[in-house]
DNA sequence: GTGAAAGCGCTAACAC
DNA sequence: GTGTTAGCGCTTTCAC
């Protein structure tokens, strides 16, 4: 069977609390005491239980991510995948790995009546360290009820707005969808077309600030005709392309709010004959594997959602020891691939 | 504070263990006595804590599921994404969750010296009731000793090998790729490039078989020149594409071993002045996202990660109940798309 | 059918 | 500095 405590206390003939204190790197242990101790650890391969260790102490060296259930099944379903998913999950997993935590992934039923009853069943059962909130629902007022009920400390992953609860890693949307129209107006582009994500989506709604901002800044009218709402998958970014491509006149550039979207206007202008980037430029935003594959590649904003999931770990990590630290801007970068061009 | 057991016990009158008897469904149990303690459970919103089961009990309630962390942490870094992981954690996740469990994602150094000891760790601090193993590294035989020796049950994803060793669950790559391989000469197709993925891969090599196989049962020869390894990777794809495609005579077809290589060739082709699907017809393996949003969509094979790893934990869960149950073969898709069509 | 008591393997308080 | 003791909240064994 695997070693306990005990054996170790033994084999090294000190007392558990004195292995104990070895292990969690406490003050006040001699060298030659903690030599012994981790010989004996080292020889009996031990490994301290886990579920000891939680129920035992304040800690359960376990992170928790809420995702949208509903979202993230019907990405599933539809085929579409969950690159931001997938993309966090590396971050954090790095950073859990690092410190000795674990991560868990867990599907939650934002629009359910028993949400709070199933969170807090979840809390309770589990008691994690912290909990990594993903958009678009980082700012859910139950959920953060009973997170701060619990006593959970929690990151909301992308959330611009500071609402004073919990922690927050984001990065600037409006500014990066500024800088995308902005560079496509540096490229001599006037009439630019856009497609929208979601109202619902707080990072949707800054994007669509920072494309105004832009076309404003550069004396250009924004025309309501050439913003069209889209819901984020490439079948509407495809029916929103074909809208602005048949207007009159066309745009010489069309900037959608995701990739899959700009997947999707790409699609349309192949439908209706016209070339990319020769008769219209197209450019996204988030930088998923598809807008690096495409035909053309896709000139697009790259969301640093790994590097964002890693800074939230840590900040959750850290918490205890730095509770100063409550918020973290992560920075983007503008990708210029073929799929943009001065207009013909 | 939560509320405990001794709470319920005391609430509805009884005996922690006869809470506990009801909690898990322990059979002697009156029906009285049932209602009671359900109704002390409801009203204290009670909710067992995790740790203090596995710490006491067999089980944890976790089920792992082990990635290789350098192949990951590559697709991760080089923002290819990794469809496969996401998709397989839907189809975990979703069985999980119906079953109380929760499911945890562990990178582990597959290549490290340290495998070993770094695995026994972990198993000996987590005690996973399961562990669900991804390819490559589905039958790494240090794993499967270290698994077994813990008596830890596992299921080998996508494993067509029967080793003998723990339960699989696979798809028969071979047979899908040799339907492929008759799809495009059913079109009409007689020169048909094939794109194959690494050695390494097991499921690698059962693709090239069903491609060679396919070709001789219609009485055509594999040629030598007709086949390029490729690692999985778009740019490899690239590069197999540009040499089949400046072949003498060009093939009117080209088959690769997964999308982001076809994505490769369709972006080689169009370098090259090639229309697809009218100056060659392209087909992958998987039905990635991108293979459904690339110019023009991808004819492949859909690849059911999802399913395989929700029938996986659910052998998981239920190996207990049913030892017999250990092996499943799970079907795949042919999806036929613009990207493939009769030679011009 | 039901319950009392003894752990599971740790950490936390407190003594020495 | 180091050890002793008492839990953490459950499941398990074994009486009744």
């Amino acid at each position: 069977m695997a070693a306990t405590i005990y054996d170790v206390a033994a084999l090294a003939g000190v007392s558990i609390k004195s292995v104990s204190r070895v292990l969690n790197r406490e003050p006040n242990v001699s060298a030659a005491l903690q030599a012994k101790v981790q010989a004996a650890v080292v020889s009996l391969d031990y490994q301290p239980n886990l579920s000891a260790r939680s129920l035992a102490g304040a800690s359960s060296y376990l992170i928790a991510a809420f995702v949208d259930a509903d979202l993230t099944l019907e990405h599933w379903r539809s085929g579409r995948g969950n690159d931001y998913l997938s993309r966090l999950q590396f971050g954090a997993l790095e950073e859990c790995r690092k410190a000795g935590y674990h991560l868990l992934v867990e599907l939650v039923d934002y629009g359910a009546p028993s949400l709070e009853a199933r969170l807090v069943a979840l809390l309770r059962s589990l008691r994690p360290d912290g909990v990594l909130l993903t958009p678009p629902n980082a700012d859910d007022p139950t959920v953060l009820d009973v997170l701060e009920r619990t006593g959970t400390p929690f990151v909301r992953l992308g959330a611009e707005r500071d609402l004073g609860r919990g922690m927050r890693v984001f990065m600037d949307d409006r500014q990066a969808a500024a800088d995308m129209t902005a560079h496509l107006i540096g490229l001599g582009h006037r009439r630019i077309g856009f497609v929208s994500g979601p109202d619902a989506y707080p990072a949707s709604r800054a994007r669509r600030e920072g494309y105004d901002q832009a076309l404003q800044a550069h004396g250009l009218v924004a025309e309501p005709d050439l913003v069209v709402e889209g819901d984020f998958t490439f079948a509407s970014g495809r029916r929103a392309g074909e809208a602005l491509l048949t207007t009159d006149p066309r745009p010489s550039a069309i900037f959608a709010s995701n990739d899959d979207m700009a997947l999707g206007v790409l699609n349309a202008a192949a439908s209706l004959g016209v070339s990319a980037p020769g008769g219209v430029s197209v450019c996204g935003f988030d930088d998923t594997p598809s807008a690096m594959f495409s035909t053309p590649p896709l000139t697009t904003v790259r969301q640093p959602v790994a590097e964002m999931a890693a800074a939230a770990t840590r900040m959750l990590l850290e918490a205890a020891r730095d509770p100063d630290r409550t918020v973290e801007k992560i920075d983007y970068i503008l990708v210029e691939r073929a799929s943009t061009q001065p207009p013909g």
